[in-house]
RNA sequence: GCCCGGGUAGCUCAGUGGUAGAGCAGCGCACUCGUAAUGCGCAGGUCAUGGGUUCGAAUCCCAUCUCGGGCUCCA
C-alpha cells in the first residue's frame, strides 16, 4: 500500500496526502472555512460521507452546506434527527421513509396504538431535534448483508419491506431507493448515537451538531408508498437550511406566496366568491373579476378568429347515450355528477367534457376532405365531481370554463397542426405575461386506455415531434394521458418560480373509430379524421387564479378592471374630473371618476389598495392648464402637470389588448 | 375519499360553561383637503347547521355542511 495518494481538486490541481486520509482531513487541510461549510463530497462522481478515505486519483468535489446538493444532505440528515426524536417521545414508533424534499423533508411514521400527530406535537418534536443536535451525535454508516437488516428491522415493517423490495430487485422509485441505499444484494444503515438506526443510501453529515437551522411546518396524513389502499401513515413535513437566516428569507418567501394566493386576493379585490350555499368547488365572478374574465375571453375569441377556429355553442347536459358512446360512462364516471332520471327512464348528464358535442357537429352531415382542417371553439361549461379533498380555490372546481376546441383533421394534416398549435399556444400564454415554460408529455395510462398499442404509439410519436420543434425542455408523464390518448401539456412558471399546468394538446384516433366519424376524400373514398383535443388557459378558472398570483392583484392595465381613477382634490373640481373621465372612457379607457367625500389621501390609499394602474389627481393648476397630475402604480413620485391630451393618447395604446400577428391565421398581408 | 386543523359582524381576529367584543369595511352628519387612513355618531352576529350533555353552551359531546394543510387524483 502506498503511503501517499494523490487527488484531484474540482480546479483541476493535484494534492497528494498521507493514506487513510478522509476527505474531512483533507478539507480541513484545505482551510478552516471549507471544513465547517463542508456536508459531504462527490468522489470520482459519486455523493458520500465526509469520512470516506480518499484514494489513488480520485477526483474529489466537495459539497457544501449552501448548495442545492448540500441542503439534499442537511435535510436527509435533519429528517433522520426527527425520525430518532419522534422514536423518543413515542417508543414503539414505526418510522417509513423521510426523504429530502424541495425546502425540506418529511418523515412518514405509524405511531403506536394507531395514535396520530397534532400541530401541538410539533413543538415537542422539534424540543427533542434541539436535544439531539446538541448530544454530538455521529452518523455511522454500516453496511449489512440483506439478511442482517431485516434482522436489525425486525420491529419495523416498513424498513423490512424496503429490504425485502431491494432482495426482490423489483423497480423502487426514487425516495424508497434512497432509503434502501447500498450495492445489489446489500443495504446501509445509519447509526445516530445508541438508540437510532435507518435504513439509509447517505450520505449525511459527519454529526448531528451540523444541523439545527430547522423549523417542523405541518402534519398530514399520506399513504404508504402513494397508493390509497394501503395504510395511511402520519407525514410531519418540515425545512431546513445552512443558516438560521436562510429558514428567515425560506419562511419570508412562503408568506410572499401567501400574500399572492388567489383566494385571498379574490376576497381583497372583490373578484369572485365561494357561496356556501352552492356547495363546494362552485365560484361566482363579482363584477370586478366578471370583467377580467370578459377581457380575458374576449381577447382568446379574437385570437381564436384569426387563427381559424370557428365558434360554436353547445348545452350544458346531454342523455347517457352520447357519453356511452363516448366512453366517458366507462372510463371518466367516478368524475361525473350522478345522472338526473327524467322523461320516462332517460338518464341525463351534466358534460365533464365537450369533445363528444363537437362531434355530433362535425357529424351532422357529411364533410369533404376540403373543409378539413375544422377547428370549433367553445367556452364550454363543463362539471366534474372532483373528490372532496381537492377542491382548492379556483384552481381545483367542480363548475368550470374551458377554452375548448377541437380540430379535425386528416393524418397528413395533424403534424403541421400540431406545430401550429404549440406556436398559438405560447403566443397567446406571453401576450398574458407568462415566458418561462416546459412541456410534459403523458403517455398512455396502464389501466384505463382504450384503443391498440399502436394508435398509442403513432399519436404520442406525433406529439413528441410537435414539442422536440418546440426548442422546449421536454419532461415525460409515463401513464398520464388521458383514456383516449396521450397529451402535451404546456407547464408555465410564474412571477416567482412555481409552475402551473395550463394547456393541454391531446390527439385521439379514439373517439373518431368510437362515433364512426368519417369524411370523403379527394379519391372519392371515405377516410377517418383525426381530432386534436386542445384547451390554452386549460380551464378560465385556474388561468385566472394563475394570473391573479402571477401578479399579485396588480393586473397589467389592459387586464384591469379599472384602467384610471380620477380624483377630484375638492368638491369644486368634480366637473372637471368627470370631463376627464369622459375623455378616456370614450378613447376605450376603464376609468372612474369619485367625488371629494374623503380627504384626499385617504382616496389615494384606497386606490392604491385597489392596485389600480393609475390614480390622477387634480386640483385648481390642473383645471387651470387642462393637466392632470399622475400617480402611476409602483411609482412613489407622482408626475404633475401632465397634459390630458398627451394622458388619454398613452392610455389608449397601455389600455388595449395585445396583438401579435398570429401565423396560423393564413391571412398575413392582407392589409 | 383518507389524515390533521379550523368555521364568532362584509373582512381580520379576541372571547373555553354564566345569556357576545375590537379594528377595518358599511351607513349618517360635519370636514373640502395636491398624492397611502379627518372627526363624531349609528347600525350590523339565531357564534356554520342539526342534535345531545347541563339549571345554564360560542365554549363540552355527536352528526352534517364548509374552509385550510397534506395524501390520492387532476384542467
Amino acid at each position: 500500500m502506498p503511503s501517499e495518494v494523490t487527488v484531484f481538486l474540482p480546479d483541476g490541481s493535484a494534492r497528494s496526502v498521507p493514506a487513510g486520509t478522509t476527505v474531512a482531513d483533507l478539507a480541513a487541510g484545505i482551510g478552516r472555512r471549507l471544513a465547517a461549510a463542508a456536508v459531504a463530497v462527490e468522489l470520482d462522481g459519486v455523493l458520500v460521507d465526509l469520512s470516506r478515505p480518499l484514494f489513488e486519483g480520485a477526483k474529489v468535489r466537495i459539497v457544501t452546506a449552501d448548495t442545492d446538493e448540500g441542503r439534499d444532505v442537511l435535510r436527509h440528515s435533519t429528517a433522520h434527527v426527527m425520525a430518532q426524536a419522534v422514536v423518543r417521545l413515542w417508543p414503539g414508533a414505526r418510522y417509513a421513509i423521510g426523504p429530502a424534499i424541495a425546502d425540506g423533508f418529511y418523515y412518514d411514521f405509524e405511531l403506536p396504538k394507531g395514535a396520530r400527530f397534532s400541530e401541538d406535537d410539533l413543538e415537542r418534536i422539534e424540543a427533542e431535534m434541539k436535544a439531539i443536535v446538541a448530544e454530538g451525535q455521529l452518523f455511522l454508516r454500516e453496511e449489512h448483508t440483506i439478511a442482517e437488516g431485516l434482522e436489525i428491522f425486525a420491529d419495523q415493517p416498513y424498513k423490512r419491506e424496503i429490504i425485502e423490495g431491494v432482495e426482490a430487485g423489483v423497480g423502487l422509485d426514487d425516495e424508497v431507493a434512497a432509503e434502501a441505499g447500498g450495492n445489489p444484494g446489500a443495504v446501509s444503515t445509519y447509526r445516530n448515537g445508541p438508540g437510532f438506526v435507518d435504513l439509509c443510501r447517505g450520505p449525511h453529515v459527519p454529526s448531528t451538531d451540523r444541523l439545527g437551522h430547522f423549523k417542523l411546518t405541518r402534519v398530514a396524513g399520506a399513504y404508504w408508498r402513494g397508493d390509497e389502499h394501503r395504510p395511511q401513515l402520519q407525514r410531519v413535513y418540515g425545512t431546513a437550511w445552512e443558516s438560521d437566516k436562510a429558514v428567515e428569507s425560506y419562511l419570508h418567501r412562503l408568506e410572499e406566496a401567501e400574500r399572492r394566493d388567489h383566494r385571498r386576493l379574490g376576497a381583497e379585490l372583490d373578484l369572485f366568491s365561494f357561496p356556501a350555499e352552492l356547495g363546494s368547488g362552485l365560484a361566482v365572478f363579482h363584477p370586478k373579476g366578471g370583467l377580467i374574465r370578459k377581457v380575458m375571453e374576449d381577447y382568446s375569441r379574437t385570437r381564436h378568429s384569426d387563427a381559424g377556429y370557428s365558434f360554436v355553442n353547445t348545452p350544458h347536459i346531454t342523455r347517457s347515450d352520447l357519453f356511452e358512446t363516448s366512453g366517458h360512462l366507462q372510463w371518466f364516471a367516478e368524475s361525473m355528477f350522478p345522472p338526473m332520471e327524467l322523461d320516462e327512464g332517460h338518464r341525463y348528464y351534466l358534460k365533464p367534457m365537450n369533445c363528444p358535442f363537437h362531434i355530433l357537429i362535425f357529424k351532422s352531415r357529411q364533410r369533404s376532405y376540403r373543409e378539413l382542417p375544422l377547428r370549433m371553439f367553445e367556452f364550454g361549461a363543463v362539471y366534474r365531481y372532483e373528490k372532496s379533498g381537492v377542491v382548492h380555490g379556483l384552481t381545483r372546481v367542480r363548475g368550470m370554463t374551458q377554452d375548448d376546441a377541437h380540430i379535425f383533421c386528416t393524418r397528413e394534416q395533424m403534424a403541421g397542426e400540431l406545430r401550429s398549435l404549440l406556436i398559438f399556444v405560447l403566443e397567446l400564454l406571453r401576450d398574458f405575461g407568462l415566458e418561462d415554460f416546459y412541456l410534459e408529455l403523458s403517455t398512455m395510462p396502464e389501466e384505463k386506455a382504450v384503443g391498440t398499442l399502436e394508435e398509442w404509439e403513432e399519436a404520442t410519436e406525433a406529439l413528441r415531434q410537435a414539442a422536440l420543434a418546440m426548442d422546449l425542455e421536454l419532461v415525460l408523464d409515463p401513464g398520464g394521458g388521458a383514456f383516449y390518448g396521450p397529451k402535451i401539456s404546456v407547464q408555465a412558471r410564474d412571477a416567482i418560480g412555481r409552475t402551473w399546468q395550463m394547456s393541454t394538446i391531446q390527439v385521439d384516433t379514439q373517439l373518431p373509430q368510437r362515433f364512426d366519424m368519417d369524411y370523403v376524400g379527394q379519391d372519392n373514398t371515405r377516410h377517418r379524421p383525426v381530432m386534436i383535443h386542445r384547451a390554452l388557459f386549460g380551464t378560465v378558472e385556474r388561468f385566472f387564479a394563475l394570473l391573479v398570483e402571477h401578479y399579485a392583484g396588480a393586473f397589467p392595465t389592459w387586464l384591469s378592471p379599472v384602467q384610471v381613477r380620477v380624483l377630484p382634490v375638492r368638491d369644486d373640481h368634480v366637473a372637471y374630473a368627470r370631463e376627464v373621465r369622459a375623455l378616456l372612457s370614450a378613447a376605450g379607457v376603464r376609468a372612474e371618476a369619485d367625488d371629494a367625500g374623503e380627504p384626499l389621501g385617504a382616496r389615494i390609499r384606497r386606490a392604491k389598495l385597489e392596485k389600480l394602474p393609475y390614480v390622477l389627481v387634480v386640483g385648481d393648476s390642473d383645471v387651470a392648464a387642462k393637466t392632470v397630475g399622475v400617480n402611476a402604480r409602483g411609482s412613489d413620485e407622482p408626475e404633475r402637470g401632465v397634459s390630458v391630451e398627451s394622458f388619454v393618447e398613452r392610455l389608449r395604446v397601455e389600455a388595449a389588448p395585445p396583438v401579435r400577428r398570429v401565423p396560423s391565421a393564413g391571412i398575413e398581408g392582407a392589409l
